[in-house]
DNA sequence: ATTCTTTGTAAAAAACTTTTGACATGTCAA
DNA sequence: TTGACATGTCAAAAGTTTTTTACAAAGAAT
């Protein structure tokens, strides 16, 4: 069921800190498809950590920089 | 194929520094099976995302203080 | 008005991570 | 030497992420 994970991203505003870095652009600088990024942006699901390390040396910063966790309320 | 991914992490060194946490309680602490430690620690494969903040909040530290990610190079 | 770019949706398949369960080994202590 | 505990292997199944392909809408583009 696939339920949306309790991470959030900066993926967006660090694009446009970038010179307007397309989601394309960004996909193939790291690697993964436009449809991948989408997805991360979206926090339909979260990335790999490879992943989440690759995009955040993208843009100069750190993992923690790019991606935020919550802990969720210990069901 | 799944070829061991170019991420390594601290996982035993904190778990030995965090009075000889075993596999089995850091597993149950962060919400996972002990398989999936012992897979994670050998880097046989690379965690989640969330699984990656878990564990480096279980030891007090920030992700990138028990993983790291080297650029493989461009093949 | 058509061309280009960007962002978005959708669905199936492929790849990868995680679980489950069973079993093997070594150590430690009692 | 039994019992508990820690680590490890293996394999199949289940769950999640990623790819692939195709299509749609909006804006700039001028």
């Amino acid at each position: 069921m696939a339920r949306r994970p309790p991470i959030g991203n900066r993926i967006r505003a660090l694009r446009e800190q970038h010179g307007n870095m397309s989601q394309a652009a960004l996909a193939e600088a790291i690697g993964v498809t436009r449809q991948t990024v989408i997805a991360m942006e979206q926090g339909r699901y979260s990335p790999s950590l490879e992943s989440a390390f690759r995009i955040s040396r993208v843009f100069g910063v750190g993992v923690e920089d790019v991606f935020s966790w919550t802990e969720p309320p210990d069901s």
